[in-house]
DNA sequence: AATGAATGAGAATTCATTCAT
DNA sequence: TATGAATGAATTCTCATTCAT
């Protein structure tokens, strides 16, 4: 968590530093990301961050948690849309939308996210994760779990599997959309075609259910 | 390619380095990778390891190669199961139990290879695809189009969609597996699964083909 | 250029570390000369260097300037005290005698001149050049057209032929000097001969010109 | 000194060495020459090396004798052609044009002699020396006394004077010609230009001698 | 509250030389 | 006599963090 010196920094100056923070973290995994690059580029001194922040973690937490804001923001403006009785495949699209508005809007918070999605420092990890709390997975399984009720699945699908399948198509379409690989327009028509799959095959069968 | 000193090496000094080196290289991304670290572990002179290789990058390429036998080497003994009259998702499935056999036996390759595939260093990554030569996607996109030609995809399904989700929960799995989230006996039901949800997901309609 | 942070330096420190580094650049050519010796030497940390300067090529170039400045500041001295209708001869012992006391006054900005101009990394003389911009050899070229023009010099004299001598003469004598073949004075009255001879050997013949 | 070993080696494999290692010396200086390079380049073991010559130094010293025989070979050669009764500058032409043709026959051997002759390191050039034995500068002031005796030269001028330019265009010579500043020829006919100027200059006046 | 100089461990890489086989 | 693996000190450079001012 920032300490209070930050929260007193005139409003300018603190904008510009978590601007070129953004952009610090943004541009590189954590282990890379360099605070002499840092501050150099934001013409502050070394031990300003420190004053700031408590550690290079600390400032980088900060951003994490502005995304996870941001994200969190934008899924429920997203939903909010959505009538309470929308099906799955409306609110799976909702949340697609979600991400993809999150990476035009905020493209250098998506990059960030990119980033932490790729890490591989375990302990980085579990240190984000203790700080961050639970992830909104859960919200997603609950919804999946919801439409078997209501029938939109056929009883032999397993919501963790949708879930799981969801979570890769969602994390690759991300992919795509960061390395520039697609833009966001292909994003969006290739993840309705890859839920209209989806949805095709989950849909309880005309006659009966499953064979096997 | 490592120099001749190194194959030249008795084999049980040789197989105790290339050991550590995978270690050091499943442990950590490229970047973070320490010779110094390895030579440390492996009780032998720095200077050593410039001797069996050309510089650090000679080293890491080297195992990659050795990932790439050793995926080649199973793929292609799954497929050889196969009659060549074998469905898509029989193909798909002989592909993701040949990954799960990888990551099963050669656990550090595997690792080394997460952390390949999540690389961000653009330049390190051409570097590594320069000396591999093409990847093997095309494959599947021709499985796909010639199943769809067979008639087992519906008209309207694009073989790129398909592609593209087959890469992701592959993705998705591999990645639960080298996080040991999953053990490779859940993964292998869980992609049955998931594969069944997009066989009926593709899968031609009775009467005519898609309403929209 | 040296980074601010040198600059702020307390004047003291400054000069010791120029010194030092002074002392190392003109005892090794610019690939022997060694940071390290020269940290250890001057009792601070490895990374204190990477604070002044950019690095190694930055340190020695702020020391090659400071050659530049103290030969410039020579020259135009000894140039000023003579009149602009100064014959050919008087301006080259001037500049002959610029040097000399540069190698008194600052021996150790000459040792290192003497290296620099042995030199034999291209890649490295070039981004000194680069640094420094165009050096002040066409200055003399001029003179000895002028001097040509006024009739000092026998027409059938090529001005590059006499610049070739003086160059080789005044090369020949800083190497003397620097390596303490020869004092100061010695040089000094050397090089007086040497003019004598050259001004013997360009100067017109009383009827008509050459025989040849 | 090579050892015994070194002798003898098969005429074929000798030479070869000898050839690459003054390739390696002709286009490094000392410290930069590197024997790694050379074993790598001539295909034998490091420890060749060591068995044929004691050190790198002994290696190096080999070839530098290599050159001064070839330059005394030629220099003979030159003034042999030449009466016993030539003027003093038939015979530095003859001694400018044993260089000239020691740097068209021995180009490697030549490049070689300029990384020697810009040698800073003091105690490498005293060693070479201390093996070497006295150079052949003394038989150029015997000249310029027999010259000065015969009535070539003005009373007034002493050899010193003349021997110190000669050495230096010869020495500025031979550096425009192995950069590659000027070909051969171009170096021939500057050279030619020079002595002239210097030729007059020397030469004793019409009525007495010097005025100041 | 801000500064920015100091730190020293750590990185990759090169090298001449030794020595057991 | 030849080999070539082993060595370890040396090189330049980067980094997060500390702390006196």
């Amino acid at each position: 968590m920032p300490k209070e010196t930050f929260f007193n920094l005139p409003e300018e100056k603190r904008r510009r530093i978590v601007e070129l923070a953004l952009e610090e973290f943004a541009a590189h995994p954590y282990r890379e990301a360099s605070l002499s690059r840092l501050v150099r580029r934001a013409g502050i001194a070394k031990g300003s961050v420190y004053q700031y922040f408590g550690d290079k973690f600390d400032l980088y937490l900060y951003l994490v948690r502005q995304l996870a804001d941001a994200k969190h923001r934008l899924v429920d403006e997203g939903l909010s849309r959505l009538g309470p009785e929308a099906g799955l495949f409306e609110r799976l699209l909702a949340a697609t939308e979600a991400s993809l508005r999150l990476a035009e809007e905020e493209p250098q918070l998506y990059a960030l996210g990119q980033h932490l999605v790729r890490e591989t420092d375990r302990a980085l990890l579990q240190r984000v994760m203790a700080e961050l709390g639970p992830q909104a997975d859960l919200v997603l399984l609950d919804w999946i779990t919801e439409a078997k009720e209501r029938g939109e699945l056929r009883p032999s699908v397993k919501p963790e599997v949708v879930q799981f399948i969801f979570s890769a198509v969602s994390w690759q379409a991300s992919r795509a959309l960061v390395e520039g690989a697609l833009p966001p327009e292909a994003v969006r028509d290739l993840m309705r075609e890859v839920f209209e799959i989806l949805e095709n095959g989950v849909r309880p069968r005309k006659e009966g259910d499953d064979r096997r």
